[in-house]
DNA sequence: GGCAAGCCGTACCGTACGTTACGGTTCGGC
DNA sequence: GCCGAACCGTAACGTACGGTACGGCTTGCC
């Protein structure tokens, strides 16, 4: 399994220069493929490479620190789910599902996976174990208090919150993610995405919404 | 969205001996990762490298060549729609659920899409439309008519079968694949795999199925 | 001012690998 | 037996890139 990130927290460690150095090897990334040499950073970022080895150790350390830098924005605000409404229910899911949809056919993201999983495949897999916590793993860690209240409140019906997020991750990402990657153009307006988001978040309801109605009044 | 595979149609065209090379080739690719190099297949296959090229043309070349030769080696049984109950229906989407599953956590598989991932953040999008071509689409092309008798039995109820089928997609593979890609152990006994397969197809009919039963006799 | 630290720019080194070239061997056709 | 084609094994070439070294510049401190 290990989902374990044994790397240091970043992002208080780092000073502003260095966020600017990772910053220009994160568009770099997107912009280029993950074929991102040291020599290119340091170009783009008008710096040296000795610094940059100085500062991340080598090319490994840059890409992980790119990665998690790049973590450490997505930072997505916290639902509380002490509305416990139908209604709020259903904006919360469809605000998560919105949320992740667009994160995943993002330039960065699919740069981002697109490196991760390359990584993965030659030795240390330490970016892909960033990366799935920093995504999968961050958007379970979110929604899963909001089920857990949503069947607190008698609204769902499930016997493993573990089970049913990842049929919501289902039923919201699809196909959508390893189209992309694959480089597959999907043209995902806001539009789409919203409606996305909205018959993902009906179909979770027809499968895990109490038949009861709330049991709570 | 071109997922045109503009290459040769292989598989015919390929001697006996140019198969074991390519053999070869899937084997270092799964074993090895993605880093395969000219000199390392020239060993493993006991050829040189100059008839490498000769063949292959280039390191691309090869590269697809092998992914086409794997590619043409999973054909599945096409299913028959013709069976139209229930019953059949449903053994025919846990069918389909359980190949699918069984060849997304196959080494080769995740071997083969890690390296496609990678070659399409790099330029040339070949691989990824050819792994794209013979693994996601292919599966909508087959399980789609299935689908469509479905719906044709009363059985089925949906507006578009592509929506549909994406559904069914998404109830399957949930978060599967992206974890295998991005390095997370994930131990998927025959076992799990009939239970996901059968879970999977009860949501999609719970989904998908018609309220009614069949209008057809 | 003098000085040490940090950093930029660039040149440099070693290596890995894609690609090419070539000598030697096998094999089918005459 | 002879010839040419195909192919194996290996050596060689060119380049790209990770990593290191160094000279010069700025900056803050004494």
């Amino acid at each position: 399994m290990l989902h374990i990130v044994p790397d240091i927290d970043n992002s208080e460690t780092l000073t502003e220069r260095q966020k600017t150095v990772l910053d220009a090897a994160l568009r770099l990334l997107v912009e280029e493929g993950d074929d991102l040499t040291m020599t290119a950073v340091a170009r783009r970022a008008s710096c040296s490479k000795e610094t940059l080895y100085k500062w991340f150790g080598d090319r490994d350390g840059l890409l992980t620190a790119t990665v998690q830098w790049q973590a450490s924005k997505v930072r997505v605000a916290q639902v509380d789910g002490k509305g416990l409404g139908l209604a709020s229910l259903t904006a919360s899911l469809e605000r998560f599902a919105c949320d992740w949809l667009k994160v995943i056919s993002s330039d960065t993201s699919i740069a981002l996976n697109r490196v991760a999983v390359g990584h993965a495949g030659s030795g240390k897999d330490n970016l892909g174990a960033v990366v799935l916590e920093n995504g999968r793993f961050a958007l379970a860690k979110r929604l899963k208090p909001v089920l857990e209240a949503g069947r607190q409140a008698g609204l769902l019906e499930f016997a493993d919150a573990e089970t049913a997020f990842r049929t919501f991750f289902g039923l919201v990402g699809r196909d959508v993610q390893i189209r992309l990657l694959l480089g597959d153009r999907l043209e995902l307006t806001e539009a789409a995405i919203g409606g996305d988001a909205i018959r993902a978040t009906q179909q979770f309801l027809a499968l895990f919404g109490a038949k009861t109605g709330p049991q709570g009044l």
